[in-house]
DNA sequence: TTAAAATGTGAGGATATCCTCACTTTTTCT
DNA sequence: AGAAAAAGTGAGGATATCCTCACATTTTAA
């Protein structure tokens, strides 16, 4: 989990020496399990540095803001996000609509198995006015319009734009089923979900 | 995180004369300005009662918490969604999936529109462990179930269960895109994720 | 009228969080 | 070795929130 992009909520002092990267590393590794636990608010800064073995002072030395921590973590997500849409892509060709949904559906619920903080984010996002600047969503809209392209030749750039749009929600519900606890028929509904992103893709490739 | 005692979101003195009715009804309505505003953690006791016109004891008085507060507003507006669903329901005979589908998006987005603070509960829940209790999708999910009952005859119990689990997302997902802020093609989207409930709809009470 | 019940008040205690800063320790480089 | 740069430390200041409590005011009913 390296701090792949620049400066947005700037670190105070870029690591730069190996020791300095690995603390960042593990001080975001730390963030990721609070937020996990207790969410963005009730996360705490001492909490986190307390949690990567660091003392406070440490923290804020890479970090000035807890804001600062997350949009740090959430850009590092939307890189990794970014990819594996891409290779995605670049795999799908002549895949049918069913074939197509049903993989967007295990792309995303992996990634948020695999990094649980980053719904975590997503929903402080939608609360929290100074994480709006997360651009996750943006980010990957683009990737799946491109992914689009391929299976919708026919469609006009605004159409294609509401597709993408379209489609992330639909995916976006699928994942937000994945994390209720303790729904019954949780398998079944996320099949049906699955069902209707296949329906809508082939719709949309479907000559008019 | 001091909580005194852990009554449940029972109003500590419930209000008895018509001055105290008054009072909580003004109360609730702050609250529910003030959780639009700054969102459920933003929004501070001091705040809701200054904004009422009340003392912060007056507050307290009849709500507890900050989370017997958000409790109280919830149970109102499931009450509220829950019986124009029934109406919906009573009404719906006979329609086509897609007639279906634009009422029911049609239905929440006023919603949304009409009560701002139903949108920032619902969001502030995915976080706030304090507010899982609300059992407002509990609501909604059956009463769907019951509105779908009408539509996919051959079902059975547990696939009507998911099919309403499913049409929620999907209304999630319009109410959604609904309160993201300058996103160009807002309408095309909304069109979109319509279309995918009726595609879903209609495949539902299609003879298998 | 008058006492009891309901409602109203706001200063302040308890607690918690964010973040600073003066300082120490470790690493790098000449 | 020695100096400079980077990394590390943690007590405490500033601030903010939740909620209590002892008491004042208004309403109801006998």
């Amino acid at each position: 989990m390296r701090n792949a992009s620049q400066n947005s909520g700037a670190a105070r002092r870029a690591p730069r020496r190996r020791r300095g990267h690995e603390r960042v590393a593990a001080l975001l590794e730390a963030a990721a399990a609070c937020f996990v636990e207790k969410g963005y608010d009730g996360a705490t800064m001492t909490g986190i540095a307390a949690r990567a073995g660091a003392a406070i002072g440490s923290l804020y030395q890479f970090f000035p803001t807890k804001e600062a921590l997350a949009l740090a973590l959430a850009a590092a997500y939307a890189d990794a996000l970014e990819r594996q849409l891409q290779r995605l892509a670049a795999r799908s060709a002549g895949w049918t609509p069913e074939h197509l949904a049903a993989q967007l559906v295990r792309l995303l619920g992996a990634f948020r198995r695999r990094h649980p903080a980053f719904a975590a984010l997503a929903e402080a996002a939608a609360t929290q006015p100074a994480l709006r600047t997360l651009a996750v969503r943006r980010r990957l809209r683009e990737g799946l319009r491109e992914l689009l392209r391929g299976h919708a030749p026919g469609l006009a750039e605004a159409e294609l734009q509401a597709a993408a749009v379209v489609v992330l929600q639909l995916m976006k519900a699928a994942v937000a089923l994945g994390g209720e606890p303790g729904l019954s028929g949780r398998r079944a509904a996320l099949a049906g979900l699955e069902r209707a992103l296949a329906l809508y893709l082939a719709d949309l490739s479907r000559p008019a």
